[in-house]
DNA sequence: AAACTTAGTGTAAAATATACACTTTGAAAA
DNA sequence: TTTTCAAAGTGTATATTTTACACTAAGTTT
């Protein structure tokens, strides 16, 4: 049997826990969500969680984070980074937590470290369907994100502050945008993520010096006002490795 | 029986590896363990590899790296960070690290995902002491370390990319110096750990200015030369907590 | 044609970074 | 006690970068 194979091939000791953002054009999203039980049967639980999942013995960890992801939302081949491994004692401990553990797992009681990945999509690229245990699936506002279960906000709250450092140092905000946008997309972006209003100029000019972005020969349609020019990532400078750094304020 | 307790009490699906820098000022120094039995049969296996165990499972995870510490060389209460969680399938693959694991480990072939932790020390500080079973603990030279055991020189990239980000933006170079340092030492070790030649000018004065050095009326002895203020961590300013950053280049 | 909205652009002043070498001071040796 | 040695300690002129700041251009809608 499919799933008894599976079973038996749970990891109950180690987790996965996917943080991942979205931009809309206005505020940060975070991907969550409602945890249900496993037959569909709803038990009044309406806790928001990072999508997650104990790993199979026999998956690399990041394999696992990416499979989570497509079972439970549809996105698949995301490119995720790790944050870091989350195993405090009482990290499972809330009561809540407890009374869905006791439901959906063989081992409900087990003591269970997870580590934690990040990843940066264009939210329109995603149609998110709820899968697996999940019910609901949705996009929260990051500054509307209430008490999640589990040890959740400490995971989130590590993944903002890694995403925040990384848009100093890393080609990476493009990755929340379409492939081709208008500078003022991006330059928006930061403000938002990074509770800022920087100048607008002195952005541009600088964001620009990175290198990371190339201009192309389109330009926005069907806005109301003049249309801006379109850029996207310069892959052939800095490549798919996010090796190269710049020094952005 | 005790050590039947604790091997009850094993999580085997987890571990810590810690690596522990040091400085003597001329080069940077790792904590290196060679590895042996408990029984104190000699297997001939001299491979170095970092201090780290399997946790127990009614341990915090960096509680479990301090206690691994401790055993292993002596050192104590150390301020640890993690560097991320190790999981790759065949990171315990290579045929000497499966003899050793046949030989001590309760379930030799657990797949085991191991937590990476950080730590930096004044090593005048500490008389390290082989214990548990680790037959020698060594300081290598950073530059000098050969192919470990496990995926530990993984993890050991991953400490000294840590490392050398750290030195630009958080208060942390004094801690591999005793309490009182001249700024030549600090600048002898940002060069050492940096590979770079920086101008010595305009480091003191860089340095300085970042506020978390603190001058005191303390000059260095014995020394056959005019001797150097010495120096110390501005705690009042800067806490113990590893929050404040500044820019230093 | 006028009004609206966002795109797109330049510069002067201030702050910071860089490159560079000599004098001072104490200890040790002569 | 004088000389020598070794590292400590210090300043500045120039180049570069950062900052603050506001108007014109272009396309769409009315």
């Amino acid at each position: 049997m499919e799933s008894n194979r599976k079973t038996n091939n749970i990891n109950h000791s180690v987790s996965v826990d996917c943080v991942v953002f979205g931009f809309d054009g206005f505020s940060l999203k975070v991907l969550l969500v409602q945890r249900d039980l496993r037959d569909n049967l709803d038990i009044g639980d309406d806790t928001l969680v990072l999508p997650g999942d104990l790993i199979y013995k026999d998956e690399d960890i990041v394999e696992a984070a990416s499979r989570v992801l497509l079972d439970l939302t549809g996105i698949d081949n995301l490119f995720l980074e790790q944050i870091g491994a989350f195993g405090s004692l009482n990290r499972l401990a809330k009561e809540k937590d407890k009374i869905w553990l006791d439901l959906v797992r063989p081992i409900p009681e087990s003591r269970v470290i997870t580590i934690g990945y990040f990843a940066l999509v264009n939210i329109k690229n995603y149609t998110i369907r709820p899968a697996g245990f999940a019910k609901h699936v949705i996009w929260e506002d990051f500054n509307e994100v209430g008490e999640l279960g589990f040890d959740h906000n400490d995971i989130l709250s590590a993944a903002i502050t890694k995403l925040r450092n990384k848009l100093y140092h890393e080609p990476v905000g493009f990755k929340l945008l379409p492939k081709y946008f208008p500078l003022n997309h991006l330059y928006t972006l930061y403000n938002t993520i990074l509770n800022s209003k920087l100048d607008r100029r002195n952005f541009l000019r600088r964001i620009l010096k990175t290198g990371f972005l190339k201009e192309t020969d389109n330009f926005q349609e069907g806005v109301p006002h003049k249309p801006a020019r379109l850029y996207k990532f310069a892959e052939k400078e800095f490549g798919n490795d996010n090796n190269q750094k710049f020094k952005f304020y």
